[in-house]
DNA sequence: TCGCTATTGATAATGAATATCATTATCTTT
DNA sequence: AAAGATAATGATATTCATTATCAATAGCGA
């Protein structure tokens, strides 16, 4: 065998930080969810380590925005667009076809796509 | 008047900086920064200052990749392909049409679009 | 229940970026 | 060219996000 297979446990602790990244709304970071999970005892190093077992396991998405890092409930390929004044996110769809726009050669196999939109939302004008 | 507007000075230690990033062909950190004009005498504090005021300036172009600002002596508007792997940079144009596939609708006026497609370069395969 | 070891929590450590502040250098006005 | 106003600098302390360390705890298979 090549790799010994490490057996991910089924924690109190995950448990509760995959229910609080899916149960989130405004693509929280680590301390959000330290924040939101703070009745519940977890040390915030486990935070940490969860949240980057959980994008690792596909369980959550992430990406970094603002100089942190951001955990998405929604796996699926998704845009953002997000507002320069007050950095709120939404989601939004990815154009139909980007994937044809890639720049495919032979010296380069692209498997994703990390798009946002910037611009100043409603509130903000 | 509404704003005062501040005179921004030219110093031996913004034109090193701005010559550093306009002759960089690996979108550099800061820090790359500092290691390349380390016999400069400048410090770091100015190094982060004037990266900051180059790009408010529209001199040079930032984006955000593993947990550091990147810079760019690129300033029209492009795409990146970065590899998963070694974390190398490259890059690519914006596909054609990109901004008529943007949502725009009445509440959010958007005027840039940040892309970045992900794979594993030829070297690291 | 036992034993192995993945996981946890407290906390130290790292690294990027910003704040502070006395000193220096630019630029405009005389 | 000199003076005055103030933007910029450099050293360094500080903040903030994230990772490393390690003894103690708790899943899970036997």
């Amino acid at each position: 065998m090549i790799h010994k297979q490490k057996v991910r446990r089924s924690t109190r602790q995950r448990r509760l930080i995959l229910d609080a990244v899916k149960d989130s709304l405004n693509h929280p970071s680590a301390s959000d969810i330290y924040a939101t999970l703070a009745d519940s005892g977890i040390g915030i190093a486990t935070i940490y380590r969860q949240l980057s077992a959980l994008v690792e396991d596909g369980e959550i998405g992430s990406f970094e925005y603002q100089g942190e890092v951001r955990y998405d409930p929604i796996v699926q390929p998704h845009a953002h667009i997000v507002c320069s004044k007050c950095y709120k996110i939404w989601d939004v769809e990815l154009p139909k076809g980007i994937n044809n726009l890639a720049p495919r050669n032979d010296s380069f196999e692209n498997f994703d796509v990390d798009l946002t939109w910037k611009g100043v939302c409603n509130d903000c004008r």
